[in-house]
DNA sequence: TGCTTGACATAAT
DNA sequence: CATTATGCCAAGC
């Protein structure tokens, strides 16, 4: 039997959850912390199969460089900058954002 | 049932 | 810095 509880995604959608405000974390992070190491393709696709008007904040989830990933569907990309610009994240010049500030520190914590 | 695609990451060249 | 190659795994066809 499996050992894990529940699906892949769950976990993954629960650690988008945990993203605090006015913070962005890359899918290689969010899959490391949900447990998933070299899995940040999933994130990704766990994100794509997100349905619409889904709690989970996937705008605050970016590439490894800060940088809003290509999506299928053209222009989606500024509604997301939109939404992370909304929450106070800056992106500097060439559409990146410095993880070095709002990086989400995300620890995988032994569950305070 | 098996091959292709995909909101990625990392290393090598 | 750009391009190529490889790993990873679920969903779609």
């Amino acid at each position: 039997m499996t050992i894990v509880s529940g699906s892949v995604y769950e976990r993954i959608y629960a650690v988008v959850r945990r993203i605090p405000r006015g913070r962005v974390a890359s899918y290689g992070q969010v899959a490391r912390l949900a447990g998933l190491p070299g899995r940040a393709r999933q994130v990704g696709y766990a994100m794509h199969a997100l349905p619409a008007g889904t709690r989970v904040p996937w705008h605050r989830v970016v590439n490894a460089e800060g940088q809003i990933s290509r999506r299928r569907v053209p222009g989606a990309e500024l509604t997301q900058r939109m939404l992370l610009e909304r929450e106070g994240v800056r992106f500097d010049p060439g559409k990146r954002i410095p993880l070095a500030k709002f990086g989400w520190k995300g620890t995988i914590m032994a569950r305070a």
